[in-house]
DNA sequence: GTCTATATCATGATAGAC
DNA sequence: GTCTATCATGATATAGAC
């Protein structure tokens, strides 16, 4: 097929763009029409509306993403072949498959644009990263219930969260990065180098610390409220 | 003062839940008027326009909240005197003073509010986060140079970041974390109460967490761009 | 000082010619 | 498939009456 449809493309690396610059609400079908050089319509009438467009947007991104963090877990269980896997394993193959497609030639934007996403709590953007994650997330937290059986899984889960909001945090990038740090320069530059092993001591630190001492009420069991 | 200016308050509370709801740009002037039973002309009259609203709702509460925390932190280090203070410590009267906060009464939609700012990169909203908190961040990355003298500190400014990130993250609500549980319901309804140790935990194994060993680059000093 | 009514503008979406 | 012209809606902000 040497007549591949450019506008399409074009759309979505423009939308791409646009969105990561300025959030979903806050990028215009103008903006991004212009930018890709074709027509407003154009959105319309290949993606029918901007949902659509975002949607599209990261799901051509998020599809390879995913697929190679199962495609890593698989090879890393099938090697351990039954036995657990150790947890800085999986966090690797969960955090750090993301943050090395950011490393990728065109990967930042992406990488950036997916951290302002995941903090976004418009309705129809947590439907769109619901169904795009469903799968991928129960893996993963089956694998740490059996990489740390003692850990209770309600922890588990929640510190799952806390880590997903460490990184979303900091692949969003150096805007708020700029909040703590006024010598932003220096930690700036070698910034995406060097983000990976941090972050990974940091999310293996939080995963593995001590459990919080339960709040002390040893009473209240099995309350059940009828829906 | 027997006649408080009942408008301005309105406007506030109102703006405060419908910020939270619909965060900055989602939020409209109809909306946010509507709720406090205003005309809709009544916010330009009196606070300007629409980012100085967000302004003074933020500004409301993070006063408070900023106070509060110098205050616990003076306390700490003249009770050490000169001695430097436990990381715990330091993590506790920043973080554990916000979630303190957020278990007052009136005090969760406010942090729910500030868990979506912070994670808002529209232009303006940095600048007026910057400068609320500068001088917190200041004294508080100070605390921690001080009672982690042996780690980098640059390492303790990246940390401190992560550290805001799995807060944000974990405050914007429950949204996000419907994500990673579908048995979202028992997790939820003791939330607050014991989030605060579960972060303080998590956050402190983060913080404490071996150095990432350097990227094995020995060569490479001193390089200076000229500006 | 406070609110009513209105002005001005930008957005997403569509209809229909080419 | 692509374009031009246009629509309806909702946005912020202002001018002027009470």
């Amino acid at each position: 097929m040497p007549e591949l449809p450019a506008t399409r493309e074009r759309i979505l690396d423009a939308a791409e763009h646009a969105f990561m610059a300025h959030r979903y609400e806050g990028a215009s079908m103008r903006q991004i029409t212009g930018e890709a050089g074709v027509n407003l319509a154009a959105v319309n009438y290949h993606f029918g509306n901007k949902e659509s467009l975002l949607h599209a947007v990261l799901k051509r991104r998020l599809d390879g993403l995913n697929q190679e963090r199962l495609r890593v877990l698989d090879e890393l269980e099938a090697a351990a072949a039954g036995a657990p896997l150790k947890p800085s394993q999986i966090v690797d193959a969960f955090f750090g498959t993301l943050l090395r497609m950011g490393a990728e030639p065109g990967g930042d934007t992406f990488m950036r644009l997916l951290g302002r996403i995941l903090t976004e709590p418009a309705e129809f953007i947590s439907v769109v990263l619901a169904q795009e994650y469903a799968d991928v997330l129960e893996r993963f937290k089956q694998a740490l219930f059996h990489a740390l059986p003692d850990v209770p899984r309600e922890e588990i889960v929640w510190r799952f969260h806390f880590m997903l909001g460490a990184t979303s945090y900091a692949i969003a990038g150096t805007d708020a990065l700029r909040l703590v740090t006024d010598w932003q320069t220096e930690a700036a530059d070698d910034g995406t180098d060097r983000l990976l092993p941090r972050l990974m001591s940091f999310l293996l630190g939080g995963l593995r610390a001590p459990l919080p001492e339960p709040p002390a009420k040893p009473k209240q069991r099995s309350r059940r409220k009828t829906p």
